[in-house]
DNA sequence: AAGTGGTCTAGACCACAGC
DNA sequence: CTGTGGTCTAGACCACTTG
């Protein structure tokens, strides 16, 4: 039998990371993922980790205490070892998905395709996407309503060669960001919050006074250090905030 | 000799948190706190200090990773390990700083105090705070100029329990967030970001006019379960901008 | 008393840098 | 080649919770 693969009595990992302890978070990490094992079920314990995969105690220590450290399971010592309730997603990348926002409010979302285009990229878009002026690039607008009150206009820029298909979508089940969430992983993200005064274009879109002030929300993510999305969110301010809490890094020490 | 302490050839950390390997976790991060070794300064290797604490070289190892995991150090297989460049401290955790942010980009800082009083908390402070209405709490007024410019209004209340001496503070050498982040560890930060018209004072006190909008950043923190401080600071949308850049959670995996 | 997680040891093999 | 970190093992002792 090979070393450094967990074959023993149950499936292994699909494209195995070699090392044996990330192979065992990974198995856990999956159940709890594919909902297999859900918030409050109980993990097997390190010494039956130990006889179904046939590795150290040491080994199977070090999966579950990282996953514990990311929040995925919670253990007690002297009792066992948990999966973790699902955590709010901190640090406004909530905002990401405004959809599920409003719905978790018990709120009824509708959201309104203004166009989905291929055009070509300004200086400043080209800029901020690392692009050439004149080259190719998805834009897309979309106004987002809660309970039929507009609160969101989103003017969305996406790299085409990082999401192909984009500009394709119809967005008829899903919003642009929840497609760009499903179709690239995000490695990064920048945000930027300003507060400004709309345009005339802005604030009728919006439904709003051009007196009264927007929240302006500006998002680029990237993924292998290139540009996926650059997007602008304006918000009338008030009728949205934005939220976040969490624990601080450097909290445990 | 007693086990789970770290005595033998040099000195020991002061209240040692009982683990060996935070015991060195500590050991190593004092030395960099204390800039005795500075960025780019080699650590020890594992098996050096393996000899110099009389451990084992797992117990070392953790220390180790773990400060490398949270970017305290840099470890390079086949070379060794490094203290990191200083981090910036992303997050939004920035703003706590907006003289050292003033500061970085070379211009010149200056902190108005308007004042520093003990008051009964309103209402809305007791609510926010969890204290009862009517009890004293600290209260702190001041603007932050950039190059002379106001940029900043802050409005602060401070918990009395947490931070008992803050009222008697002058402010001269040190802004009340930079007292605050020295005297108590914070272990939890929420943010709230808003788009305001500014009130007559307000619009004053900044330098602005009526009807340009203002980005209002609240902010509470907590250590052990209870509010430390809860702060509006009001920033003239022309003039500034939050932004934070930062890797994604689950992005190694 | 039995089971759990928290920690620690004294070895080991490996891939990789630099000389 | 030696030294480095990355990983793994097969034990161990402890404090704790639960029946």
């Amino acid at each position: 039998m090979s070393k450094n693969h967990i074959a023993s009595g149950h499936r292994l990992p699909k494209s195995a990371p070699s090392a044996l302890y990330q192979q065992v978070r990974n198995y856990i990490d999956d159940k709890i993922t594919s909902k297999e094992w859900v918030a409050g079920d109980r993990v097997p314990s390190e010494h039956e980790l130990v006889a179904q995969f046939g590795i150290s105690r040491m080994t199977v220590n070090r999966a579950l205490r990282e996953l514990a450290e990311e929040g995925r399971v919670v253990r007690v010592a002297g009792v066992g070892t948990f999966v973790a309730e699902e955590r709010p997603q901190s640090t406004l990348l909530q905002i990401a998905n405004i959809a599920e926002d409003i719905r978790q409010r018990g709120h009824r979302y509708r959201c309104k395709i203004l166009s989905v285009e291929l055009v070509p990229a300004t200086p400043e878009v080209a800029s901020a996407m690392g692009l050439h002026t004149g080259q190719q690039v998805a834009h897309s607008r979309c106004i987002h309503f809660e309970n039929d009150v507009a609160v969101q206009f989103e003017d969305r820029f996406v790299n085409p060669r990082m999401a192909p298909d984009f500009a394709r979508q119809t967005f008829a089940a899903e919003t642009p960001a929840a497609y760009l969430l499903r179709a690239v992983p995000v490695q990064e993200i920048e945000h930027v919050v300003e507060a400004t005064l709309p345009n005339k274009r802005q604030a009728a879109l919006l439904q709003m006074e051009e007196t009264q002030p927007c929240l302006v929300l500006f998002r680029r993510t990237w993924t292998d250090q290139t540009v996926v999305t650059m997007v602008r969110c304006y918000h009338p301010a008030s009728r949205y905030r934005l939220g976040s809490r969490f624990p601080v890094n450097g909290a445990g020490r």
